[in-house]
DNA sequence: CTATTTATTTACCATTCGGTATTTAATACT
DNA sequence: AGTATTAAATACCGAATGGTAAATAAATAG
């Protein structure tokens, strides 16, 4: 039987610089990021509520008590999927607010968000826009925790663009925080007209149409 | 103990003409469409899924089984409570597309909207957007009604700006299909920010930075 | 070789889910 | 008054839900 190496950091593996011992007990048959990985792909495609255990079960291939012996209860493997979906897949989105001017920035995050958006490699839209937008008794807090993410990036947006105006790269008659949430709405439609079935195609006509118009 | 009139038209009821005589059985105890307006708030908020049959139970205020003799089972009541919400609650987006010119039927749709989505007085957003989004295993073919549904109005812009165009009110370097997925993309946006807590105020002025740079 | 530690496996649990069979109550028809 | 008809109320069902106790297997430490 093959057993993984979730001991070592990864990187130290990678270096190939030192053999870190093994800990006491024995190992873990899987991969704890790749189960992850896998898990990312049924909360993506169902939502927090819609993934059933069981169907997560299935998806990552292993035992239910080694799920909840490695990460919690399903809550807490939402948060842990949720926090490697931000640091991978949408990582794009901070990359996008440090390009030089407020319209490159927009450009990059619209651009690159149709693109990600549409990707049929991977499930359509934004696991946070459709993660739990609606949900049943009990799933409320993901929902707010999902609404303060969304909430997040556009505050982010909002700063960069306030950044931007005090260094004469926006027009001061319009408002940050006005702008960033129009901007922010314009992302989270995408999501819901991808999940919906929109291509990366349709999805960038519409940002162009966005772009079209960039306030001078 | 009190007894509803489900078995009259109503119309007739409020014309006080005939005295229709009541049905054969014993009679309902509680009206049909208070009870799909009880139920909508429901779905509204929670979701197709995230509703249990014990919450909207308890919400209509009668026995499930009550429920299933009238309305059949809860995919057919929410089939029926999403007609009355078309019909009802939305119906001002079939007027909108009514306006005389392209601009103020995109804008009267937008305006409504912001109004609509953002208004306190009943659950925040589109139950459109927010009934099934995502979904478990059981839930898809709701979940692309849904998804029908919006694309209906999509293609109805689209027609609406397609004849405009033909009347010379519409620019013709514009693509009918793609401005109409534009405007969709931030309808559906202002449904995901008012879910999030969105007001009608800030919805407002998403609406006039999209109006402000209509094509010409 | 034994003890300890950790992970996997099997089997199971209480609760909630959507949905119903059965009985009882209220009306109209004859 | 008696019967047919319809709805309400009680009690219940199998399946699926998230979650776990107990036993077993594989490694290290001594």
């Amino acid at each position: 039987m093959q057993y993984n190496n979730n001991f070592q950091s990864g990187i130290f593996d990678a270096m190939n610089v030192t053999e870190m011992k093994r800990p006491r007990g024995r190992p873990s048959v899987f991969d704890h990021e790749e189960a992850l990985d896998k898990a990312l792909l049924v909360f993506w495609t169902r939502g927090y509520e819609g993934a059933s255990m069981a169907e997560l079960t299935d998806a990552l291939g292993i035992n239910r008590p080694s799920i909840y012996a490695a990460f919690g209860n399903k809550e807490a493997l939402f948060r842990k999927v949720m926090r490697k979906y931000l640091s991978g897949p949408v990582s794009y989105v901070s990359e996008a607010f440090q390009q030089p001017t407020a319209k490159q920035a927009v450009e990059m995050l619209l651009i690159k968000s149709a693109e990600f958006l549409g990707n049929p490699d991977h499930p359509k839209g934004c696991m946070l826009v459709q993660g739990a937008l609606t949900c049943g008794q009990g799933a409320e807090l993901i929902q707010q925790e999902l609404a303060g993410f969304r909430k997040g990036y556009e505050n982010a947006l909002t700063k960069r663009l306030e950044f931007a105006q005090s260094h004469h790269d926006f027009p001061k008659e319009i408002n940050p925080a006005e702008f960033a949430k129009y901007i922010a709405t314009v992302h989270q439609g995408m999501s819901v007209q991808a999940t919906s079935g929109a291509t990366k195609e349709e999805l960038l006509a519409v940002v162009s149409l966005v772009l079209k118009n960039w306030p001078r």
